[in-house]
DNA sequence: AGGCTCTGCTCAAACGTTTGAGCATACGAA
DNA sequence: TTCGTATGCTCAAACGTTTGAGCAGAGCCT
């Protein structure tokens, strides 16, 4: 028999049991060492598995984790964060949490954390690379065991030398430096040329792009596969416009369209935002859709098959990309893969609803067989308050 | 002089410094003390401006801040931690983060966290109470110093339980026994009276509610408010159907409701999502809205207004419900307020927009003026991919 | 000269873990 | 009997802070 006696570890204090009379003690690994005679050493082995590595005998391992769930012992994830520097947490920073696009990616990542056991902390980069890198500062300060990003995408230093730093890093929906980093993303390229071979088929010749961010990887994928399968489909120019991922770029580039080419039978818009602005100018302006102008629209959302017309869109797998993101995270963790940067991308779908016809008609005439889905039921999902 | 023998303590592991070559060392309290021959306590209290409270000469003080700034130094927050039991970060709990309502909420919430110098952890409970359990737990075995929650609003003890721990915790949108803790909502039932007295002066007699969750604070106050309004306008009954905030809910409520109640002649839905699935089962059916049916929505979302026709609407200030509670946490943290249990109901707006006539019209003809506004440009917002 | 007060710090414990090293005891072998 | 080895633990440091208590020296008063 071993000696039990033990120092009591200087004078336990009571938290606020005192005060409120049965605010129970923390159970603290201490506490079932002490319960058990045993050194806390011991208990945490046992608790952790290494009972055979450090020869605990496998009675003792019961007792403990016996008590351990009588007591119903949490261990402190700060201490253990502190000790091992890895706090069973991961960062998600995006641009917007409040658009729904990120708002699903958002969804399932946190998803994917809470099944692995992990929290999820949240940055909102709100477009700024200032406050993304702060955000990123931060998280990488608590110790966070890896990121999920979707950069602004205008820069890429900071996102580089925090990765380098050896924080596992996913990229979601834009790349910086995608060929640095393990990165996963719709196919923007695959839309563009998906829309461009749309309008070409249906007889446009003079079609717009309203742009969003320029600089950022799936604004200039989208833009230029679109211009380069136009060049090489009807060998004419596009005219674009547009400046931001957001409603008011989306006025002001329909605006500017509608000044300086006046003839355009088509608009490509490459984000769903900008696109209600886009809508709402048209309207205001009496140009009926698609008669005078053909729409279709990157990015799909539960509304756009309500609307009248319902929207013409390239549809992104948001889920897919939010989830393989955190996949290839978790796997990086796990130390199941290497951070190779490999670059993942993700088919999208063109979902052709009553947006587009060819140029001065009301409707699409023949049913189009381009890889194309029939304006379907895309969106059922949960609900809202 | 001091002495300025200082024990080095122990062996200074150097991180991957050999590996990588460049990984500089962590800069702690004990670098500074180092470097300044002081006492890590010293150095601690000047960096927390302790430094009169513990007579720090102020030269002294002024050297710490100093070298703090030039290597650069960020106290580890986990392990302030654990020492002193706040972390500075917050709790976010939502029923869906997908679901655009609680991402806006999450958005203003994510913002207040940032300007107060948080870091925000997010929970999504998938509007299960076991989940928001369990992920409440996590969080408060993270140390969060304080919670907003979005309950999913059907069992309450264990959220009250939380609160009593000492934990600041505030409620946003769903009360649960929103007597004892304080809660942010919208006004419901003001949402449910505006909705009932609309279609009472068009002249609807016979009507029906598509609901939510039942048994939730919103559904409840929205569904009475409104079944009492009509009762005193118009004196019948309100045919009820519905059961959760889904799309899938209000497919099959509209369903039914078409089928036991034919001769509705409006609709009032409880959640826009579920209004999705309604105006779906509406067009199946061939009813047109507003001249079979007419339509009024809980929860203005930025396409309500594109929609043909567009959506009259409960308009709730989501982005206030969300700031408001996170001040409300603030205050808390800062002791600058006692945890009433204060409820602050934030007015709603009734947007009248083309989804509402008189029965077996197709438009509004009178003007009305109930508090009411015109179907305004609400939602201009930021953009997405 | 001795005591008192003030100044400017230092000491060491504490928060709750993890982990490499080491210490008793028991048992089998020589 | 003595050594070697296996068994089953314990010790103590470490992670990076914060914080109550206390100590040495200087200056002043009596």
């Amino acid at each position: 028999m071993k000696s039990s006696i033990r120092p009591e570890p200087s004078r336990k204090r009571q938290g606020a049991s005192s005060a409120s009379g049965r605010a129970r003690a923390r159970v603290t690994l201490e506490t079932l060492a002490r319960r058990l005679d045993l050194a806390p050493a011991t208990v945490s082995r046992a608790l952790n598995g290494q009972g055979a590595r450090y020869r605990i005998a496998p009675g003792t391992v019961r007792r403990v984790l016996e008590l351990a769930r009588k007591l119903g012992y949490r261990p402190n994830p700060l201490a253990r964060a502190l000790r091992t520097h890895t706090s069973h947490s991961i960062g998600l920073v995006v641009p917007d949490i409040g658009n729904p696009f990120f708002a699903e990616i958002a969804s399932s990542v946190a998803d994917a954390a809470r099944k692995n056991g992990y929290v999820l902390l949240l940055g909102d980069s709100q477009d700024s690379t200032d406050l993304e890198r702060d955000t990123l500062g931060t998280m990488a300060e608590r110790n966070v065991d890896g990121l999920v990003v979707c950069p602004v995408g205008l820069e890429s230093k900071h996102i580089c030398t925090l990765a380098r730093s050896g924080r596992p890093l996913v990229l979601a929906d834009r790349g910086v430096a995608p060929n640095q980093l393990p990165c996963v993303t719709a196919d923007h390229a695959q839309g563009g040329r998906l829309a461009a071979q749309l309008l070409a088929r249906l007889g446009h010749r003079r079609v717009g792009i309203i742009q969003g961010l320029p600089g950022t990887l799936p604004n200039e994928e989208r833009r230029q596969a679109f211009e380069s399968a136009w060049k090489q489909l009807v060998g004419q120019p596009v005219a674009v416009a547009g400046h931001a991922f957001s409603y008011e770029s989306g006025v002001e580039a329909a605006e500017d369209l509608l000044r300086r080419f006046p003839d355009l039978t088509a608009w490509f818009v490459l984000c769903n935002v900008s696109a209600r602005g886009a809508v709402e100018v048209l309207r205001r302006h009496g140009r009926n859709i698609p008669r005078d102008v053909s729409l279709i629209v990157f990015d799909d959302q539960p509304f756009s098959e309500l609307l009248e017309p319902s929207w013409t869109v390239i549809q992104q797998p948001v889920r897919d990309i939010g989830r393989r993101a955190a996949e290839r995270l978790f796997d990086l963790l796990r130390n199941r893969a290497k951070p190779t940067p490999t670059w993942e991308r993700l088919s999208v779908r063109l979902v052709l609803r009553e947006s587009v016809a060819p140029p001065g008609q009301s409707r699409i005439i023949e049913p189009t067989s381009l890889g194309t889905v029939r304006g379907s039921k895309a969106h059922a999902s949960r609900g809202t308050v």
